[in-house]
RNA sequence: GGAGAGGUGGCUGAGUGGUUGAAAGCGGCUCCCUGCUAAGGAGUUACAGGAGGCAACUUCUGUCGAGGGUUCGAAUCCCUCCCUCUCCGCCA
């Protein structure tokens, strides 16, 4: 979310900056709702503060009252609200206990008057506040002053390679490789669920869990803390990180519970820290979590069909950062080198493409794409994306930092490191080898137990 | 799922309608003392948000698990919900 006081302070500098994201907003409209807001807020604050002036002042009159009452009449001292029998009294004393009487009597009846006047407003405020919370909350993030323009992804930025990058001998894709040697199913996958799911059989299985439990050895070695987290997020944590209001359609929801099946550990990894407040010496805090992923891809029919790359359901291992707002742009470097190190691991060639504005995602400000080589494919294809969201998730998520005595929004990055069914594909066209099978590499022998991946010997 | 107990400041723990944002103790911080010395003394110390100021800060609001309600006024009374603990049931 963007802060409410860019609206008020300074709506052409966030006019401007959406704009280079292509997106056009009345700007103006959100500028008197952010400002309409305030003002509520302020003429409620005012009248709150005079209703409990007003109060502490019956409570005095009261005690006056008792007070003088008990003098005369004991028994009447104690009596409570203002129903003192001032009969008992004779002259001078009845007509300053009638004037004390009168006084709290009038003091209560203001004190009504501004308890009404406070509910009209406060619902009045709740009512804009909501409105202006809603706007918001669908309006992504500003982009980076580093992050380059552009009208589409063709004007994102190549910033290096890694590897060299050469078609495969025998050419085959993955999802043909895996056919001959039996790594998953993808006909009986549509009996058991539907289209876009896989099971994996035998050495894919194996491959599959290898990948997982060599990156998280990768990066928990490098001093991220792992985390598994639920799989099942409920509305405020997509709404948190940024997938609702705008995206319902792209997550699948459990239809009896405000839970949905989430799309990336993104989701519950900011919301580990939601409403929190850490102290800064604690940051950055490094998480690495292994998690299935489920996606609608609604939108995508008839694209990527087959084999690993698309999918409702695949395994990631996320890596994420709550980082001090003034070290977040060192924090993305090595965040996403961290990701590349996984790839370089597996001795397998990437580039890093820098997202223009046109192809920032929804929460980012600044995104580094690692495109693997597709060997067989003969194409880069995304496996990691590497972004930066300054405090537009810690905004949403409310989660702070404290700093000396201030409290301040702190910065969360995010990056896969990587994607593992990619991973798999990537892997398979790069290390096969004319005969069929494929060769394991180096790094990840020992998670499978074995230098190359065969037919099975009986194939069905 | 059933039964019971409980949720108060960094911690322990008082507090059942009126300057109570909250006693006391512990802890923290500042200063003093340094022949009462594995100490002693004085003072200070909740949190969050808004507005204003370059800032030290000023000011307002909210907060005693959460949300409603009663009242001029609620930690305190009423309702709903959540969480924790114990026991029973069920279950991987």
């Amino acid at each position: 979310m963007l802060d409410p006081r860019l609206f008020r302070q300074n709506p052409d500098h966030v006019a401007a900056q959406l704009s280079r994201r292509g997106l056009a907003v009345n700007i103006g409209e959100l500028h008197d709702h952010a400002r309409q807001v305030q003002k509520l807020a302020e003429r409620r604050a005012q009248l709150q503060a005079e209703g409990k002036r007003i109060s502490r002042q019956v409570g005095g009159v009261l005690r006056q009252i008792n007070e003088k009452g008990n003098k005369l009449s004991p028994e009447l001292g104690s009596a409570p609200g203002f129903h003192v029998n001032i009969t008992v009294a004779q002259g001078q004393q009845r007509e300053d206990l009638e004037d004390l009487y009168q006084l709290g009597k009038s003091l209560e009846t203001k004190g009504s008057e501004i308890k009404e006047e406070v509910a009209a407003l406060e619902a009045k405020e709740r009512d804009a506040q909501s409105k202006l919370r809603d706007e918001l909350l669908r309006l992504p993030n500003l982009p980076s002053p580093h992050c380059p323009d552009g009208r589409d992804e063709a004007d994102n930025v190549e910033r290096r390679r890694w590897g060299d990058p050469k078609p495969a001998a025998a050419g085959s894709e993955h999802w043909q490789l895996a056919r001959t040697l039996g790594l998953f199913e993808s006909e009986r996958s549509v009996r058991i669920a539907q289209s876009r799911f896989i099971t994996l059989m035998g050495w894919g299985a194996r491959l599959e869990r290898a990948l997982i439990q060599f990156m998280l050895d990768l990066h928990t070695s490098r001093s991220y803390v792992e985390v598994l987290p639920p799989s099942l997020v409920n509305t405020a944590s997509l709404t948190g990180s940024g997938q609702l209001p705008k995206f319902a359609e792209e997550s699948f929801r459990c239809a009896d519970d405000d839970l949905w099946l989430s799309p990336t550990a993104e989701v519950p990894l900011t919301a580990l820290h939601r409403d929190e407040i850490l102290p800064a010496t604690d940051l950055p805090r490094r998480y690495v979590a292994y998690s299935p992923c489920f996606r609608r891809e609604a939108g995508s029919y008839g694209r990527d069909t087959r084999g690993l790359i698309r999918l409702h359901q695949f395994n990631k291992v996320e890596l994420y950062w709550f980082c001090h707002p003034d070290a977040s742009e060192e924090a993305h470097e090595q965040l996403t080198a961290d990701a590349e190190a996984v790839l370089q691991a597996l001795e397998l060639p990437y580039r890093v493409v820098e997202l223009c504005t046109a192809d920032l995602g929804f929460s980012a400000c600044r995104t580094y794409d690692l495109e693997v080589w597709l060997a067989g494919a003969g194409v880069y294809r995304e496996i990691s994306s590497c972004s930066t969201c300054g405090d537009f998730q810690a905004r949403r998520s409310s989660i702070r930092m404290k700093e000396g005595k201030r409290n301040r929004l702190l910065h969360t990055l995010n990056g896969s490191g990587l994607a593992i069914g990619r991973t798999m594909a990537a892997l398979l066209e790069w290390y096969q080898q004319p005969d069929g099978s494929v060769a394991v590499p180096q790094a990840l022998q020992p998670y499978m137990g074995c230098t190359v991946i065969t037919p099975p010997s009986d194939p069905e």
